[in-house]
RNA sequence: GGUCCUGUGGAGCAGCGUGGAGUGCUCGCCACCCUGUCAAGGUGGAGGUCGCGGGUUCAAAUCCCGUCAGGACCGCCA
């Protein structure tokens, strides 16, 4: 169109979000016309030729930054949604991400090797999403839960360094942080120890904050022992962009007259001017307590004078009132919190109230980046039924103070297992694997693993060992929890292009569906396996064993 | 499996505690007017079974029970 008027015409009846072509002259803007609040605010279009390419139709909601938009609207129309600035940004953030650390890794040697996603279900650990096999009706491919096993194999294969950026399926409850599908930077190294491991993780840390965001980061990065994270914090992912760390009162109640306090373990957390808090908000503390199994939250206020108000106080003796404060490092205006439990179960409450008391407080300074491994984690845990469980998995090599050791006194072993941690997110986590079949079938009596029972679910893991498996070890990073820290954003859902939401549906394509009786019949779902056929053994039912994989999912564990 | 929050024209909210006419706000949509605009301005208009089902009540968006959907968390997630 080159007549004036009907360029008028058109452009005066087009809609937001309309695909046009223009072909005119760019011009700086006559002053005054200037909009600095836009990139392209000094320059202007003069047209004279117009095109509607697409006329858009009446939006469902603004494609307009100013307006906010509930998550569930953005993710039925997501291809509008990433026509915004944010959306389109965090996307495109993710594939910085990917560039660099194909640079980096590539750059340090690493083989891309792509493992099969239609792979065989391990009955252990979380449940495998399964695809039935019309080529052999009534059997089951389950999709990786991790590359683990293949990277292993891959090690005895002379790779000797694997990367993959792969995807991963584990069929659990979702959260702001798990999805049914998420991404994972896998590695796996040979002839390496735990310093060779966390040495390229490292530097891909390095080079994703600096890349990305212009941040140096720590060289090397800060580490602490599995021990002293729940010790001090009372998770194995603890925030350290503040302080308010755990202190332990066991000793200080060892005679306490008060039957709470009668504890195998005491602890404490200070809130730094807690005792300010109104009745309603100290009760507010309760049902949070409750609301995690916990009986409740005992709690003092340090009052300004340095006595000590609140309803615990006067079950305490004497002694023990003028020695808290000073014991607990509080101050007047403080609020003490207690609990008292077994050690694990009073820990972790009291660093969940740590972290909230951070949220709460506006302790936690956002602008922050609080790098930390945490290093010798336990190789095992009781699994709750009298016996011992992996914590890792069971190829997770014991340390080297422990290697004769661990099969005697499980419950202190420590392994060579290592999470990397970003301002309380669990970003990465490895381990270096066992090498040595007598080594190997020790954990495996440690955690109750017959030999047929290893057999049937690893053979072909456990055979490839038997020819000259190199030393070797690992670490994979939840790339989507990378990008989301990256990014700013609490929610992983926001760097995936289409995500999906809490029941596991996309709101976009209305994925999952039924499927027609055809496809049924086709694929083979009703159909009973042939127990005569080869290599297709009838799953037994499993012993509670928890097998491997890296990067554990967010939530703390005891 | 559990706890909590949310659900009100197309979008985002308020209204709900203490029941009384689908009431309100911001934006969008439609028409017209105006206009060197860029989150334009003016006038007028359309658009809602208050997520759904049941109950209590003379009367329910509001109270109760159930259910569905979304979100946060616990469990779960090697």
């Amino acid at each position: 169109l080159r007549d004036e008027r009907l360029l008028a015409r058109v452009a005066h009846g087009l809609r937001p979000e309309s695909c046009v072509r223009l072909v005119g002259e760019v011009a700086l803007r006559p002053a005054g016309n200037e909009n600095p609040d836009i990139p392209t605010g000094d320059v202007e279009v003069v047209v004279h030729e117009a095109e509607v390419l697409a006329e858009a139709a009446p939006l469902p909601f603004q494609v307009d930054e100013h307006v906010e938009v509930g998550e569930d609207v953005r993710l039925r129309y997501r291809y509008l949604d990433l026509r915004r600035e944010g959306p389109a940004r965090a996307i495109r953030l993710r594939s910085r991400v990917t560039h660099l650390i194909r640079e980096v890794m590539d750059g340090l040697g690493f083989v891309d090797v792509e493992t099969p996603y239609l792979t065989r279900s391990t009955p252990e650990g979380a449940r495998d999403f399964l695809v039935p096999v019309r080529l052999q009706p009534g059997m089951w491919y389950a999709l990786p839960q991790s590359p683990q096993l293949f990277k292993q194999l891959l090690m005895v294969g002379g790779l000797e360094r694997y990367y993959q950026i792969a995807r991963c399926f584990r069929d659990e409850d979702l959260r702001a942080d798990r999805q049914p599908e998420f991404t994972q930077l896998d590695v796996e190294m040979s002839f390496v120890d735990q310093h060779d491991v966390v040495a390229v993780a490292e530097s891909v840390l390095r080079r994703l904050w600096d890349g990305v965001l212009g941040v140096d980061v720590p060289d090397p990065l800060p580490r602490m022992t599995y021990a002293d994270a729940m010790a001090r914090y009372g998770s194995d992912k603890p925030d350290l962009r503040f302080g308010c760390e755990l202190v332990e009162l066991t000793d200080f109640f060892s005679a306490t007259p008060f039957r709470v306090f009668q504890a195998p373990y005491v602890g404490a957390v200070v809130m730094p001017g807690g005792a300010a808090q109104s009745r309603r908000e100290l009760d507010g503390w309760q049902e949070w307590a409750r609301a995690r199994g916990a009986k409740g939250l005992a709690y003092v206020l340090v009052q300004d004078d340095g006595t000590l108000g609140g309803p615990v106080a006067r079950n305490l003796a004497e002694e023990e009132r003028t020695g808290l404060a000073a014991a607990v490092g509080a101050a007047p205006g403080d609020c003490v919190f207690f609990a008292a439990d077994r050690p694990g179960e009073a820990r972790v409450l009291l660093g969940a109230a740590r972290l909230e008391i951070g949220r709460r407080g506006g302790l936690i300074d956002e602008g922050a980046w609080a790098f930390t491994w945490v290093v010798d984690a336990p190789m095992f845990e009781e699994d709750g039924e009298g016996g011992w469980t992996a914590v890792h998995h069971p190829f997770t090599a014991p340390t080297a103070e422990w290697a004769e050791g661990f099969f005697d006194d499980p419950e202190h072993a420590l392994a060579y297992a290592y999470d990397v941690v970003v301002n309380g997110v669990e970003v990465g986590g490895g381990s270096i694997r066992i090498h040595r079949a007598e080594m190997q079938s020790q954990v495996f009596d440690v955690i109750g693993l017959s030999k047929e029972q290893a057999e049937e679910k690893f053979g072909f893991l456990l055979e490839a060992f038997r020819y000259g498996p190199p030393p070797h070890g690992g670490i994979a990073f939840g790339l989507d929890r990378l990008c989301a820290l990256l990014a700013g954003t609490d929610s992983i859902r926001e760097v995936i292009a289409f995500p999906k939401t809490a029941s596991g549906a996309d709101p976009l394509t209305g994925a999952p569906t039924p499927i027609t009786s055809v496809q049924r019949r086709d694929a083979g779902v009703d159909a009973r396996p042939q127990p005569s056929r080869p290599g297709a053994p009838v799953p037994a039912a499993p012993p509670p064993t928890r097998p491997g994989g890296e990067v554990r999912p967010g939530t703390s564990r005891s």
